[in-house]
DNA sequence: TCTAAAAACTAAAACGTTATAGATTTTTCT
DNA sequence: AGAAAAATCTATAACGTTTTAGTTTTTAGA
C-alpha cells in the first residue's frame, strides 16, 4: 500500500477558526516559512508560488496575527500619541487624533493614546514606552522649544514626530503651523483695517510658536508702520477666565491698543470678552480651526488651522521614519493663506 | 569534582536586556512556569516562593511582555474606542478620549482609537475588531436608539460599553447624560425667567437622547404652563451654518417663540446666531462642556456635561465587563444639578 | 515506619510568526 | 553528460507567555 504519499491530500485541511500561516500551508502543501516569505515578497520564492499563496490568503481572508509578529520581530505595530494635559481642552485635538488614526488605517499600525496630567512627569510615559517597547514610535503634541522628551527620544534614537517645532527640529520629523506667516498676516490685515497699536498675547511657556509669531508680527509692524506690543506676562495658555481678566487689566494700562492678536481661538474669545468688559472696542485676530468663533461678539478675525492636515502629515511622517530610519525626517509647514481667512 | 551541583550558581545569571520570566527563573533558581504562576498568585505555589519571586520581579523591574501574553492567552490587552465621524468636531471628545485613557492606566489595558468617516460603513471597524480580535472590548460613542453595532456586539457577546443609551441598554454597560432631567431643568428655568413659548431643537437621527430630552421638557412645560414646540425638522447635528439658517427660518414661522433649547453647545451658538439674524431676542439654553460659550452673544444658558466623568466611568465599566463577563453591566447617569449651571 | 494524600514544583507543549542555515531541485556552463 | 551555480524550498529554532499533565517533595494518617 502506497497511500502514505508525500503529499497526503492537504486540500481537505480543516479551515476552522482564524486562518493562520499554518492554514495556508496545509491548503497549499507548502511549508509555513515558505508561506511567510511568499507573503512578504521574499526574493527566494518563485513568482508562481507567490501568486498561488497570495490567492489562497486572499480567499480565506488571512490577516497576520499581530501577537505572533510582535513576539517574533519585536515590533509592536503601535504608534502612541502622547497627549499633553492641556490639549484635552483644545477644540481641535479630537480632530488631530482622528486624522492620525485614519491615516494609519493604510498602514499596519494602530494608534494608541497616552495622556498625562499636569502633575505627572512628562518624561514618564515616554520612558515607559521606550523602555518597555510599548510602541514603535511616538507622536508628541505641544512640544516646547527645549523639550526634554525630544532630547530623550533623539538620544535613544526612538522614531517620533512632533506637532510643533523645537530647537532640535532639524533632527526630527514635525508638522507645524507657520506662525511667522500668521503673525505677518494678522498685522498686515489689522493695519489695513486702520489699526495703529496692536498688542500680541504670548504664552509664558517656552514655546517656539510664540517666537515665530512674534517675529512675523514685528517684521510686518515695522513694514506697515504700526506699533506692536508683546504682552508676555499674559499666559495665552492659561485658563480662559484668567486670560480675560489679564487682558482687561492690560488694556487699561495701554489705552492706545486698538487690536489684539492671539495664538488660539480660545484665547481670542477670552480676549474679546476682556476687551468687552474693559469697555474697549478692539479688533481681535486669532488662529483656530473651529467655526463657532464666527458667532461670537465682538467679531473675531481668524485664520483656520487645519488639524486634520497636521494629523495626516504626522502619521505619514512617523511611518516614513519607521520604514527608513536613516532617511531625512519629514517636515511640514502649514502656510496660512487668504483661503483660510474668514470674517465673522 | 562535584562542581556539577544541581543548582549551579544561578545568582550570577546575566541580567542584560529586558527582564523576562526566564531572567527571574535564573535569578531564583525556579522554573519559568513556577515564576509565572507565582506572579499570577496561583494557589499551588508556596507563600515563601511567591514572596521571593515578587521581590526579584520588583527589583529588576519586570514587566510582562504583552506580545507573549497576547499570543498565549488570545487577550490583546487593548480596548478600542470607536470614534463616530462627527464626534471629531465636538469640543469635548478629546476630553472623553483622555479620560478613558487615563482611567485605563490603572489597568493592563491600552486605549486605541478607531475612527470612521461619514461615508464608511459603521459596522466595518467593529467587525474587524471582533473578527480579527484587535481588541478585548470596545467603547462606542454617539450610539443611536437602534444601533446595529450594539446589536452585533450583543449577538457576538463581545464586551463593550456605550456613551449614550440605546434600545438595548438593559443588556449593556453605558454612561449617559440624564437628558430628561436636562429638558426638565431647561424648561423650568426658562419659565421662571418669564418665557412662555419655548422651542426645542431635535436631531433628525434616531438618537435616544432627543427622546429623553423631549420627554423631560414636555412634562415640565405642562407643569409650568408654558408651550413647547419640537423643531424636529432642524437637525441639531447638522453643520453649524445649516442650523443657523434653519433656525432663522423657523423663528419667522413661529413669531411667538421666545426661548430655544438645544442639545449641544454648538447648536446653541448656531441658534443664537440664527436668532440674531432673524432679529429676535430669545433665550438660548444649551448643554455643553466648554466654557467659551459664556463669552458669546446673545448670552447662552448652559448646563455642563462632564466628559471626563463619562470617560472614567466608561473605562471602569468596560474593564468590569472584562473581569466579570456574566456580571450585571455597569450603568451610569449624569444628573444635571444647579452646580453645573452657569449664566454667562 | 510505612503508605496515602496533599502540597509544591517542573517538563513539555503551544499560541503564530520569522530568521538562519541547510536541503533539494532546477538551470547553466563546459 | 557531468559539475558547478543558481533558484527554490524546508527544518529547526526562537521570541515570552501560560496551560496541562506530570513529578517530586512534604505532610498526614495508621
Amino acid at each position: 500500500m502506497t497511500d502514505a504519499g508525500k503529499n497526503s491530500d492537504t486540500n481537505a485541511a480543516q479551515v476552522t477558526g482564524k486562518p493562520t500561516l499554518k492554514t495556508i500551508s496545509k491548503l497549499s502543501g507548502l511549508a509555513v516559512p515558505t508561506v511567510s516569505r511568499a507573503l512578504s515578497d521574499a526574493p527566494d520564492i518563485s513568482e508562481k508560488t507567490k501568486k498561488k499563496i497570495r490567492e489562497i490568503a486572499a480567499e480565506i481572508g488571512y490577516v497576520p496575527n499581530r501577537a505572533g509578529v510582535r513576539l517574533r520581530t519585536g515590533k509592536t505595530l503601535v504608534i502612541s500619541l502622547i497627549l499633553a494635559p492641556d490639549s484635552e481642552l483644545m477644540p481641535h485635538t479630537a480632530q488631530l487624533i482622528g486624522s492620525i488614526a485614519r491615516a494609519l488605517r493604510e498602514t499596519p499600525y494602530h494608534l494608541n493614546v497616552t495622556p498625562y496630567l499636569p502633575d505627572d512627569d512628562p518624561m514618564k510615559p515616554i520612558r515607559q514606552i521606550v523602555e518597555n517597547r510599548l510602541a514603535d514610535a511616538v507622536i508628541l503634541n505641544r512640544t516646547q522649544a527645549d523639550d526634554p522628551r525630544v532630547a530623550y527620544l533623539l538620544e535613544k534614537q526612538f522614531p517620533f514626530a512632533t506637532h510643533g517645532r523645537t530647537n532640535m527640529s532639524d533632527r526630527h520629523a514635525y508638522f507645524d503651523y507657520d506662525n511667522a506667516a500668521f503673525g505677518d498676516f494678522a498685522v498686515r490685515h489689522l493695519a489695513a483695517r486702520g489699526r495703529k497699536c496692536i498688542a500680541l498675547l504670548a504664552p509664558k511657556q517656552d514655546q517656539l510658536y510664540a517666537t515665530h509669531m512674534i517675529e512675523g508680527a514685528l517684521a510686518a509692524a515695522t513694514y506697515c508702520g504700526v506699533s506692536l506690543t508683546v504682552l508676555d506676562d499674559v499666559d495665552s495658555d492659561a485658563r480662559i477666565d484668567e486670560i480675560r481678566a489679564a487682558i482687561a487689566l492690560r488694556l487699561k494700562d495701554n489705552p492706545d491698543v486698538d487690536a489684539l492678536i492671539t495664538a488660539s481661538g480660545v484665547a481670542a474669545m477670552a480676549a474679546a470678552a476682556g476687551a468687552k468688559s474693559a469697555g474697549r472696542e478692539v479688533d481681535i485676530f486669532g488662529k483656530e480651526a473651529t467655526s463657532i468663533l464666527r458667532f461670537c461678539s465682538p467679531n473675531i478675525l481668524t485664520l483656520r488651522e487645519d488639524a486634520a492636515r497636521a494629523g495626516a502629515f504626522l502619521a505619514e511622517a512617523v511611518v516614513a521614519a519607521l520604514n527608513d530610519p536613516l532617511g531625512a525626517p519629514k517636515q511640514g509647514l502649514q502656510v496660512p493663506s487668504e483661503a483660510d481667512f474668514n470674517l465673522a
